[in-house]
DNA sequence: GTCTATATGTTGATAGAC
DNA sequence: GTCTATCAACATATAGAC
């Protein structure tokens, strides 16, 4: 066991989405499909995106269901859209750990650090991209990009193991099934306003972990 | 991220339900609670708790969707019986690493190998467990039952870090988010017949990990 | 761009015959 | 203990007025 997931906290706009600010004629203001998103993914990760209800998300925008239907087309459009947003920073933040010089052991640290760090920066969305089990074809898309990822990560892993830089005894793919598992887990217990650590804190606490493991300093 | 869930497969009674060993008169078989469980979970973790319709838990049954209300009276029973069992095993395993005689830490470690055994010998069910969101009562009470046991664990790693057996540089309580989260990430991609790793290497593993994290040996 | 009203299907659960 | 038939509630999505 470690952290039992709680239930995030709709951000304040839901609770009074019809004191939102409106535009001429009494008309709700216009919103963005970037700002609604926000709104949305929210509720997914509350309610969890298959319990919840297109009459949800248009509720906690403020908006009806066809007011709410004219700017995303299904609710799939929407999960697509965010999870999209998780893996482009999380394949960006790769990118950038390998191609960094130094030892293969200094990449996949680095690796393990970005990571933590879009764990915490995207939370909504990595949250919404880690629970996606694969019913739909957006879905199963989604595991495919995830999949590639995690491929890459484990080269890292690997390449680290060969040059001797890490352990050699565990399968590389193992070992980079653990320590990324134990890095996606931040997403069940960090909540932005809490005192569950610092973001410096956590991030520093992963990559040491990885590192050193349990031992006495 | 770390590995990519797969979708489990559902066992091959649920394929030739309608060929299930039958009774008298033509009548299929009957069944113990405890057998449709299994069947069930199975569906409970390919298509997900909340998109499981009973139609589809009845099928994988080989009943009808009437017939399968006499065995069971709601689905929110069914995840009920599910996330018991895993708590159960849980709750018993901690119970003997909490009695082990020894340092503090030995108690430690000997949870993390436990608390991976019973993942891994129990999967189907530990699978649903860590899936629970909160949106019934049912759920919410699985939820504070977790709690309660997070807290033990957590409890364990304060008492070696007091003792000084482990580093006492990370705050106890996010040392034992990040190691039973490694743990427990292990149920997304572990699967019994692959060569995943053997149940030995696995616990092995996470055992080693924990205390030595990626340090060369 | 928003609204009310509604089409169309699926859900969890039940009634009652055999 | 199984079945067929059915229910009210709720799901996603659309039509058309303003």
């Amino acid at each position: 066991m470690g952290h039992t997931p709680g239930m995030a906290t709709v951000p304040a706009r839901s609770a009074d989405a019809a004191a939102a600010p409106r535009g001429v004629r009494g008309r709700p203001a216009r919103y963005s499909r970037e700002e609604l998103l926000g709104l949305i993914v929210a509720v997914f990760n509350e309610r969890g995106y298959e319990a919840a209800s297109m009459a949800d998300l248009a509720a906690a925008t403020g908006l009806t269901k066809s007011s709410f239907y004219h700017h995303f087309t299904s609710k799939e459009e929407i999960l697509q859209m965010a999870v999209d947003r998780a893996l482009d920073a999380l394949s960006a933040a790769l990118d950038e750990s390998t191609a960094l010089p130094g030892t293969a052991a200094d990449r996949l640290a680095d690796a393990i650090r970005r990571t933590t760090e879009i764990l915490i920066d995207e939370l909504p969305f990595v949250t919404v991209l880690l629970r996606v089990r694969g019913n739909t074809a957006v879905e199963r898309q989604t595991l495919e990009r995830r999949r590639r990822i995690d491929a890459r990560l484990a080269g890292l892993v690997e390449e680290a193991a060969r040059a001797q830089e890490i352990r050699g005894d565990i399968d590389p793919r193992m070992v980079s099934r653990l320590l990324f598992g134990m890095v996606n887990s931040v997403h069940e217990w960090y909540r932005p306003g809490n005192r569950t650590g610092s973001r410096r804190a956590i991030v520093d606490a992963t990559v040491s972990i990885a590192l050193n493991g349990l031992r006495p300093r």
